[in-house]
This record gives C-alpha cells, sequence and structure tokens, in this order.
RNA sequence: GGUCGCGUAGCUCAGCUGGAUAGAGCAUCUGCCUUCUAAGCAGACGGUCAUAGGUUCGAAUCCUAUCGCGAUCACCA
C-alpha cells in the first residue's frame, strides 16, 4: 500500500480508539530538510482536543505507528510534529518495484476525451513570441491529460476571414506585381504580413493627407482610398465574389504553409482545425432556442441580450439589431459543434490569454444556463502576457518578438555557447545541427513552462535565455550523463532489499516516489509548471548524488546495483516529464 | 470609476488544501577537472513575503482596507 495512506489509516485508528477523535483528514507531510524523519504528523489539532501532556500523547502515537507497520522504522517528536522514518525497506522495495514498470504514475486509461484548443492565429501575420507561450502550454496540457488516462483532440481555431486578411489583399493586388512566397523565396506567413504592414503604412500616407486637407481624424480613417478597397474587398468576400474569394484562398494558404513550418519547429501538431469562415454563421439557431426558452431577450430595436446580473456580470449582447451577430454568438455555435463533431467529450480546454477572462467567463455561463450538461467542464486556461524590458510587444512599434527569429538566434547561441565549452575546445566531435535545436527549444520551452501560467512572463530578448542553472539544458545534460553511464554497463544485477541507503540515495528515492501525485496534481491544475520545477528538483538531487558517490565503482555490489537502478529510473522519469514538456532530449551535449 | 489577476532576495522564479529556522537559479565571492561529461558539485553573501489591520495554538498562504502594476468593461475581433 501507498505509505501516506498506511499512516493516515493507523493515525484515525489511533485517535478514534484511543481519543474517540473521528477525523478524516489527518494532515500528513513530508518532514522538512533540516529534522530528522521523513513523514511528519502534525499534532496541533488533536492536542487541542484532548487535554493532555503532549510529550506523552506524542510518545504513545509514535510508539503505535511504529508497532503497527513496518514500513516505520523510528520516530521522534519535535515540539508538535511527530516525525517518522520510513525504513530503506521500504524505498528499496519500492525502487525496485517499478523498475520495468513503464506506465509509472500514469492514470488508468478511459474514454473521456478533452478537447484542447491552443493556437488559434489570425491569418494576416506570423506568429510571435506570445503564440509560443500559447502553444506551449496547449500542446504540454494535452500530453498531460493523456498522461492521466484521457483521450484528447488538439484543435485550434484559425481567423481566417475579416477585415485584417482583406487589408493583406488590397496591398498584395496593388504592389506586389504577381510576386509570391515561392518566387521572392519568403516564408508564406511573412509574405502575407508584410503586405499587412505595408497597408498600414499606406493607410497612415492617405489619413495624413486627408487630416492636413482638414478632415476630421476619425472620418479620414475611413475614408482613405485603400481602406475603402480593403472594405469593399470584404464586402466582396461575404458576397462570395469568385476572384475574391480565390486570392483569398490563396493568399491563406501561403499562410498556412508557414504556419506549418513554425508549428513543425516547434514540435506541436493538431488534429483538427477549425476555421472561422465556416464557423462565423454558426449559433443562430442556439440562439432562437435561448430566445424560446426565455434565457434569452429581444429589445424594440430587435438586438438580443442576456441579462447575467444575478451572477454577478454584466448584460451581453449576442445579436446585433442589424441581425448580424457577435464573436460570442460564434463561440457558442463552435462549442456546440465542437461536441456534436467528437463522441464520448468530457470536457473542453480554452487555451487563451488573460485578456479574454471575461469574455469566457460569460461563454461558460451562458451555456449553462442553456442547459447543455458538458458545461460544467470547460476550463478557460488563462495565462498572462509575455513582456518586454521595455514594456509590452507591440507590432506597431517593431517590438514583437518574431518565432521563428527567435528560435532560430536561440540555436545560433546554444551552437556559440557548445563551441566555447572546455570540454569541445579538446574535442575533435562538435555536435550537429539537431542536437543543437534539441537544446535551443529546450531551453525555451522550459523557460516557457515553468512560469506558473496564469502569471506574466519577462522576457529579455538581450540576456535571451540562461543556458546553466535552473533552466532546459540543465535537465537535459543530467540526462545525457545518466545515459552514458547507463551505457557502459550491462544490467543491474537484483537489488538487495536490506541494502542502508544513504541520505542521498534516499533523497532521489523519494523525489521518485512522488512522481505519481505531480502527474496527477498538474492535471487538475492545468499547469506543466508543476511537472518542470518537480523535474528540476529531481535532477538536483541526481546531480549531488551523482558527483558525491561514485556510482560506478562504488564500495559493495549492493551499492552499485541500487545507484544504477536510482539512474536508469531517474532517466525514465526525466523522459517522461520531458515528454509532458514537449521537451526533446538530446543524445550527446 | 466597476470587475478580475498579480506584488516573495539586486534580477528571474518556487513555496501543495494555513504548520517547524522562507527555497532555487542568475549576479557577487570561496573551494573542486590525472576519479563514470565542470552546461556540473560543495559553500558564503543576500528577505519587515507591498503596507496596515483581522481570523487562531500557528499566516507568504484565509478575510478586510490601502498602495503599486497589468488586464478588461464597444451593436470590435
Amino acid at each position: 500500500m501507498e505509505i501516506k495512506s498506511e499512516i493516515s489509516n493507523l493515525a484515525s485508528n489511533f485517535l478514534n480508539k484511543n481519543f474517540s477523535i473521528k477525523t478524516d483528514n489527518i494532515e500528513i507531510q513530508k518532514t522538512k530538510k533540516d529534522f530528522v524523519g521523513d513523514i511528519t504528523i502534525v499534532l496541533f489539532p488533536y492536542l487541542k482536543i484532548i487535554d493532555q501532556d503532549k510529550s506523552d500523547f506524542g510518545e504513545e502515537f509514535g510508539e503505535y505507528i511504529k508497532k503497527k507497520s513496518s514500513n516505520v522504522h523510528d520516530y521522534n517528536l519535535a515540539g508538535g510534529f511527530l516525525n517518522l522514518t520510513i525504513s530503506d525497506n521500504y524505498y528499496t522495495n519500492f525502487i525496485k518495484s517499478i523498475d520495468n514498470n513503464l506506465n509509472f504514475g500514469k492514470g488508468e486509461p478511459s474514454n473521456e476525451t478533452y478537447i484542447v484548443e491552443f493556437s488559434s492565429p489570425n491569418t494576416n501575420k506570423p506568429l510571435h513570441l506570445g503564440h509560443i507561450r500559447n502553444n506551449l502550454l496547449g500542446y504540454s496540457i494535452s500530453k498531460i491529460l493523456e498522461a492521466n488516462g484521457k483521450k484528447v483532440q488538439k484543435v485550434q481555431i484559425i481567423n481566417d476571414r475579416g477585415i485584417h486578411i482583406c487589408k493583406s489583399m488590397v496591398a498584395w493586388r496593388q504592389y506586389a506585381n504577381g510576386s509570391t512566397p515561392q518566387s521572392l523565396n519568403v516564408k508564406g506567413d511573412k509574405f502575407v504580413g508584410d503586405y499587412y504592414i505595408m497597408f498600414d503604412k499606406i493607410q497612415k500616407e492617405q489619413m495624413n493627407k486627408l487630416i492636413e486637407s482638414g478632415m476630421d481624424k476619425n472620418l479620414a480613417s475611413d475614408s482613405t482610398d485603400i481602406m475603402k478597397s480593403a472594405k469593399e474587398e470584404l464586402t466582396k468576400w461575404e458576397n462570395n465574389d469568385i476572384e475574391t474569394r480565390k486570392t483569398w484562398k490563396m493568399m491563406n494558404e501561403w499562410v498556412y504553409d508557414g504556419f506549418e513550418k513554425t508549428y513543425s519547429l516547434l514540435g506541436v501538431s493538431f488534429d483538427k482545425n477549425y476555421y472561422e469562415s465556416d464557423t462565423y454563421l454558426l449559433g443562430k439557431d442556439i440562439m432562437l432556442e435561448g430566445l424560446k426558452n426565455n434565457v434569452l431577450y429581444k429589445r424594440d430595436d430587435s438586438s438580443v441580450w442576456i441579462n447575467l446580473d444575478s451572477d454577478g456580470l454584466d448584460e451581453k449582447l449576442l445579436q446585433r439589431s442589424d441581425g448580424t451577430s457577435v464573436y460570442m454568438t460564434q463561440d457558442l455555435g463552435t462549442a456546440v459543434q465542437r461536441i456534436s463533431d467528437h463522441s464520448n467529450v468530457k470536457g473542453m480546454i480554452y487555451t487563451v490569454g488573460n485578456e479574454q477572462d471575461y469574455h469566457f467567463k460569460v461563454l461558460f455561463k451562458i451555456l449553462k444556463k442553456l442547459g447543455y450538461d458538458w458545461a460544467n467542464n470547460l476550463y478557460h486556461l488563462s495565462y498572462g502576457m509575455v513582456d518586454l524590458p521595455s514594456g509590452k510587444m507591440k507590432s506597431r512599434e517593431g517590438t514583437v518578438v518574431d518565432a521563428d527569429d527567435l528560435i532560430y538566434d536561440l540555436i545560433d547561441t546554444v551552437k556559440e555557447t557548445t563551441e566555447s565549452l572546455d570540454k569541445y575546445q579538446s574535442s575533435n566531435e562538435l555536435l550537429d545541427y539537431e542536437e543543437y535545436k534539441k537544446i535551443a527549444l529546450g531551453a525555451l520551452k522550459y523557460y516557457i513552462l515553468k512560469v506558473d501560467p496564469k502569471k506574466n512572463i519577462l522576457f529579455n530578448p538581450e540576456e535571451s535565455i540562461d543556458l546553466t542553472g535552473n533552466t532546459g539544458p540543465f535537465i537535459q545534460y543530467a540526462y545525457v550523463r545518466i545515459k552514458s553511464i547507463l551505457k557502459k554497463v550491462n544490467k543491474v544485477s537484483d537489488i538487495n532489499i536490506k541494502y542502508n541507503l544513504n541520505e542521498k540515495e534516499k533523497e532521489v528515492i523519494k523525489i521518485i516516489h512522488e512522481f505519481p501525485t505531480v502527474i496527477k496534481s498538474s492535471y487538475k491544475e492545468l499547469s506543466p509548471a508543476l511537472i518542470a520545477n518537480y523535474l528540476y528538483d529531481l535532477v538536483k538531487s541526481f546531480n549531488s548524488l551523482y558527483q558525491n558517490h561514485n556510482i560506478l565503482n562504488s564500495e559493495s555490489k549492493d551499492s552499485t546495483s541500487i545507484r544504477l537502478t536510482i539512474s536508469s529510473k531517474t532517466a525514465d522519469i526525466i523522459e517522461s516529464c520531458c515528454d509532458l514538456l514537449g521537451i526533446e532530449l538530446p543524445n550527446k551535449m
């Protein structure tokens, strides 16, 4: 049995039998580092009730547990804390029992499906640093759900229609002279993005001219020739004009081609793409249904609303007076659509920035009011912005950090750093590009994912990303070292269960022992950061063992064998965690 | 102004449903490469957990107020 629940059971037996205290919530925790013991029971709550000398009570308590459990080797009291020392036997047994268990820590497989939405870009510009955080989070959450036994469908909704893409189209038509990404050998998303920027520039020039001639600023913004063209383009698109649709389709294809390259570089993928051009009219039926049930109401001007006052939210518009729908309506429709597109959907997770917290609160509330039973299992995985030292990323000010540029810069940095290390100066064996790429991406992913999703991240492009200390490469390096040790040995001989563990060995095993708990809680909290921080603890503690105790030629056969088992299990867990974070492990470093 | 989130070492971040003396990395300083890879290890320095109250055996953690930063509050997407 798991040691914590065993002790918890014994403790409540003891309290119940001797003091008639009934509690199902025994306070059990890890013993702090500076104290002797492994597991601690907090006695304060009971001391208050029983009114007895506290050392007597503690002694009695400790004695009871020690006697009843063969796994508890000893106990000691420190104030109101009962510290229990778990026998080495338990830990050696444990490490042996999981040695060949590839599913250690993973949840029971089930048919419950979760739909995870992430990325969801606009098609008028390339992906940037903000998208990187979004993609890494969404992808990692998918992996974490899978590790907990769930089925996962990764989806994105691509914002492929609207005025923004029309702007790029107009600028391209007027200024490109028929050039294409292929003809100029430019990545498709960048190519289209450049025309979006060009539109903006020309718009500003034309606007300034109008303002100089005395026009009001707001009016001028809508009255430029190029803006008029963009609006015409949008109308034509909505009326299914063949030429417009053809250009639109072609330019979007260029963009998708570019996105695909970035996704593949990042190592993320999707099971299904949704496009706004297909979904933007959805939701009308749902609205009619809501009107019929009096969940929604119509105003005199025939606009449609929902009143969420009683839920602490405002009134929210769902359809304009001219009969066109808004974003919210579309989201309602898309949600229902997705449920019917997949079977056994237990819940949906939307990976979207925290500036849309309010939007999702309202969306989920409306779906609940409309009576969908799955609406209780919708989660907004909200994350903070990625800020720069200069402030926010602003496309207008050119401070946006482009995703591809960032990654390629990072690969260069890793290459430079690696080749300046002493060991490479004296070695003639250099790493290849693929290894540099793995290290660079490992650094980036770890750097982003180790931070609690809801917090803003401060990203300094100048200092970029550390490669030493609490970083991706630190993890990768440890892994490569372990693998290299294991390669030198055939297979571990049997562990002697009676082996006495030293402090460092025990510490690593204790951390491995926690792995299942970490997997479960990272799933509950939708937080890859828990995995990343756990991984760091594990590796740090392993390094300490590795550096301070000779593994291959240790004092006895038993210590060699236990250390090798610990090493190989540590490597397995690093693999599992890195897989959950989307981090690849290099073969050499 | 209303609502939501954040505020922990010089910097970047941990700190689980309240528990023991507050935890890492970077930076600064000290040791360790003839011993399985030094992208490493061992150590030093560094804190009024934004501020003030409250709840209790016990608060970085829960409650209230204040201050600071950010987001959001369109018949925009």
